[in-house]
DNA sequence: ACAAACTATGATACCGGTGTCATAAACCCA
DNA sequence: TGGGTTTATGACACCGGTATCATAGTTTGT
């Protein structure tokens, strides 16, 4: 029997070839590759006795020789600017979720936006690593010269993003409904009898920035109220950016009541202006933020938010790269809430 | 002249291989794979002129069929559990800092300390993978089992860890005065004048937990105080157990003065149940944290705190695996101070 | 001046998989 | 019963690099 050389080779403790199992089987390295790639002109009996080998001297294909033939990885990109932002470390734990034990790998991989080698440095990664898909975060994710970049590679991607694509493009989406959680903050604070309502936007030019305001603002106009530009001002979604935006809101005569930060990190930034001017939150000023980052629950009062799933938001588009193109979404949407907590209160 | 086949390759844009390169060189393709991996017996002419057709034709080997035959990959792996601290993220950016441009990727790997397959998949992780290098963040840079597998393995790896190894082993190591920061702390808070001063601690068992009492009690010892067991609480490093231990500290009868948390996550726990107690910080609580993270300063008022270095000795380790085994050090040491905001006072 | 040693280079095998195509065996239908 | 089709399998080349070893050309020693 060949039972002795599976036993002999067990033994040596190496790790196991596609050579290996095709010897031990006594078929053709081929036939086992058929079996690893589910091939359906593999009959039964064989496909059984090669699967007996595989699992005893525990065969598992090498991802660089398999990569090589194939003339792609397994590596997922995860392409993202901005790496202090806590989003983006929930959607690496997302899509982290969704390729634990699926084979593939992630590869994470910041960069600039506003460098001129921008788009060559993604170039360059995304053709010389060879990956199997890439999922970009927001903002460059509205970024067009890189969607056009992955069109011309074209490698299977997945955008992250706070907005409908306008053309329909050949890569995915994963959105949420970002207009409507902020218009759900908007009624919040005009239910709450607030009329002097301070905004603080998102840098220019972002799409989320864009959504958010105009959520927010159909909020307001639901309940008659509307944005007073004299109690807006912009941030970058920092935190230093809505401390700045913050102070100068809220040293306006007519002082506000309330405030909606674009994000928690310049509602943060909004609680340390609050504190220096000694206003207390939420009985001189309500403060609501949109991320639902763990700041929000660390604050004290805790701060009422926006929902964004990011975790999830992910988790949903890895699993996108890892599926089958014939059960892929084009597009999956979540849903994106208010959270109240203690940072909002009646006037 | 080769000149024209030179214009014609470019012409057709395609990803260009060694092979192209050794036929419009008119060397073999050994020679090329010399000049690439800089083998010094390669004639000055010939490595010029095979230099010059990389170059020209933008030439850049496939890491997969290279790594298929070096048996090793060209990817740094990150291994560490507790993806929600802070720490991993500023690590994860030192790892990608002194990776970039180097060639290598990371590839980012969580686990699960108390998973039954806890050895077994960081093992498969490390095998299959050919990982060129291995970097493993607290707390299971000090897990023995951990250790023992990168030593079967023979792969190349580097701790970052609160505490020096005990036996050295062939792997590396980057570590910070956790000691000699946390003494500091113990100073401050004593020479402020508190006598009443609370400390949590951190999980037992971690090396951490056991350096950051040990020399925050050498602080307080310098000025003839000890840490008092009653005003004494384990936490996990997590915010709620920094809130509930706070409280319970808070609520004794002999209520402290200052509070000593060994990170900040748990520092900003004690924000909270300052908060809900009606204390006021500093003028009736001094708190003081680890870490020095992005929270603290996001706080109102800003927490004084012990800085650790972690995007740095990230940053050190990866420099770490990427350069030659000549010049790396056993152990890179670095520094760690108090930071005072505004958290701690006079009593 | 000639054998010995050293240099630069290439031919060929190999890393561990997959693709192409040929082929033997099994199946089909008239 | 025989020729055509289908099915399962294998031989061999290939993906894009590196290792081994042979070899032609150059340098060295005496």
């Amino acid at each position: 029997m060949s039972e002795d050389a599976i036993e002999e080779f067990i033994q040596r403790r190496k790790k196991a070839t596609i050579n290996d199992v095709a010897r031990l089987a006594r078929v053709s390295k081929k036939t086992v590759s058929r079996v690893m790639n589910k091939s359906p002109s593999v009959r039964t009996e064989t496909r059984d006795s090669v699967n007996a080998i595989i699992d005893r001297i525990g065969f598992r294909p090498d991802p660089q020789a398999r990569g090589l033939a194939f003339r792609r990885s397994f590596l997922i990109g995860l392409i993202y600017d901005n790496p202090n932002a806590q989003y983006v470390v929930n959607m690496q734990m997302g899509a982290l979720d969704a390729l634990r034990g699926s084979g593939s790998e992630l590869v994470v991989h910041p960069c600039d936006l506003r460098s001129e080698r921008f788009i060559e440095d993604i170039r360059d990664f995304i053709e010389l690593q060879r990956l199997a898909g890439v999922i970009i975060l927001p903002p460059i994710s509205e970024d067009r010269r890189l969607l056009a970049l992955l069109e011309e590679l074209e490698v299977d991607y997945v955008r992250v993003s706070a907005l409908q694509p306008t053309t329909h493009s050949g890569g995915y989406a994963v959105l949420s409904k970002e207009r409507i959680g902020c218009r759900a903050a908007g009624e919040h604070l005009a239910q709450l009898g607030h009329r002097q309502i301070g905004f603080i936007a998102g840098p220019e030019g972002y799409a989320s920035s864009i959504e958010r305001r105009a959520g927010f603002r159909e909020g307001l106009q639901a309940h008659g109220l509307d944005i007073n530009w004299e109690l807006e001002a912009q941030g970058a979604y920092t935190f230093e950016s809505g401390h700045a935006a913050a102070l100068k809101i809220l040293k306006r005569p007519n002082r506000p009541t309330a405030l909606f930060a674009s994000n928690d990190e310049m509602a943060i930034g909004a609680y340390k202006a609050a504190f220096e001017l000694g206003l207390r939150i939420p009985a001189d000023l309500s403060i609501c933020g949109y991320d639902d980052s763990p700041m929000a629950l660390r604050v004290s009062p805790p701060l009422t938010t926006v929902n964004l799933p990011s975790r999830d938001m992910a988790r949903a588009a890895a699993a996108t790269l890892l599926a089958d193109e014939d059960d892929r979404k084009t597009a999956i949407i979540f849903e994106s809430g208010l959270v109240v907590r203690e940072s909002t209160a009646k006037v």
